[in-house]
DNA sequence: CCCGATTTTAAGGTTGGTTTCAGCTGGTGG
DNA sequence: CCACCAGCTGAAACCAACCTTAAAATCGGG
């Protein structure tokens, strides 16, 4: 699989690099805009990862540049949150999907998956499979082997989510927190507390086990 | 392996090298972010050691130089007090890891070791193996040799970390409780003494000697 | 704009880890 | 052999982390 990057920012672009890179792809990156488009056009990528904000030319332009030429390469949008607007335009423009920074690595990895697995023609596959329990991305809902599917709310979504990316790992209610909320601001709450309170509650209290300093973890296979 | 130390508090730089080459690392150290920098680009080092509030130029600028300069030279931060923005921040610019001021000595070494395993391709390994006993920093858990892992409370987990770090070494309760607590007011109490009990009570009446008058002991592999 | 659902805050209760304490044990020197 | 001192141990007291519940704020659809 092999991805083309492009994005001005080089800190972020270093570590996307990095993080696409781990999840096993090829990735090419490019800061400006005009040989972003060249490139786009000359080499066969499964995917492209599209910044709004360039310099030389436009993430639109570009983008718009590339249908008009006939190309179906899926793009992920990359869009600051302040100007959602961009992202209908993004969309109507012929973008695949669009995610709003600042946004969490695992997240941007979930995206290009899916993309790449929509392109394939595949049923974009949304079952994550950990614990006992399959996650579906499509509903936002849960099974437990051979039961009645559990409905999460939003948050509760994110949160199962990301228990079940790191499966029997512990994780710290801050690294909870940081995932759940775009990093900013530092929060003072028990809402993670209390998430999980909710999800014990419709997974079963043994579900997630808690390590008293330390963090939750999600438990195994169980019953 | 060699080092670059970027440090501008002379005591603290001077601590952190003795430290380091004790552990066995060549080290380079430079108060300046300037003269950092350059070396960083010229000299081939397996790893930066990097602290944010530096005078001349900033740790931040630093890194992100370096990483525009396509190095992808393993860098971890040292940062005071968590403000976890710097973290985030840190790590977006491209850092490798991050540690908080205070620090204890053994900490930065493990990250050191860790992080030029990672960067030497290997699975980032956190079994600590020593006395039969190997200690899993990610579960802070404990197992011996073919038996059920042990559940240590934080303390506990502490202590014991610091016996297998020094195995068959005799630490006295001053030093352990040095160690535990992040050297404060003297303590006139027991509290190792318990701890030590606990412990002995979870790996077994053996595993520590008790040397009168001088300390104790994390006694070799055996049964 | 209103209503129901979700998210967040707040408060009090519970649990379990840490520290202290008091009495005990056993080695050591006189 | 005794007295003393370092260390041992169980239990109480204390405290921080965590749980739970409910009410307040916010969000989203109609």
């Amino acid at each position: 699989m092999r991805l083309l990057l492009v994005e001005d920012n080089v800190a972020l672009a270093d570590s996307l690099l990095a993080v696409l890179k781990r999840a096993g792809y090829a990735v090419d990156w490019r800061a400006d805009g005009r040989d972003a488009l060249l490139l786009g056009e000359q080499e066969p990528y499964d995917l492209a990862i599209l910044d709004l904000g360039l310099p030389g030319m436009d993430g639109l332009e570009i983008l718009r540049s590339w249908r008009a030429g006939g190309s179906s390469l899926p793009v992920l949008i990359l869009t600051a949150r302040s100007r959602w607007t961009e992202r209908v335009e993004g969309l109507q423009a012929g973008a695949d999907d669009y995610l709003t920074k600042p946004f969490h690595n695992e997240e941007l990895v979930l995206r290009v998956q899916a993309l790449l697995r929509r392109a394939h023609g595949r049923e974009p596959q949304t079952l994550l499979i950990a614990a006992g329990l399959q996650l579906d991305e499509a509903h936002q809902q849960v099974v437990r082997a051979g039961q009645e599917p559990v409905s999460l709310s939003a948050s509760e979504f994110k949160l199962l989510r990301y228990f079940m990316l790191n499966p029997g790992k512990v994780l710290s209610k801050t690294r909870l927190a940081e995932h759940l909320y775009d990093y900013e601001d530092e929060r003072d709450s028990n809402v993670i507390e209390v998430l999980i309170n909710h999800l014990r509650r419709k997974l079963g209290r043994e579900a997630i086990e808690t390590r008293r300093g330390q963090g939750y973890v999600l438990v195994g296979a169980g019953a």
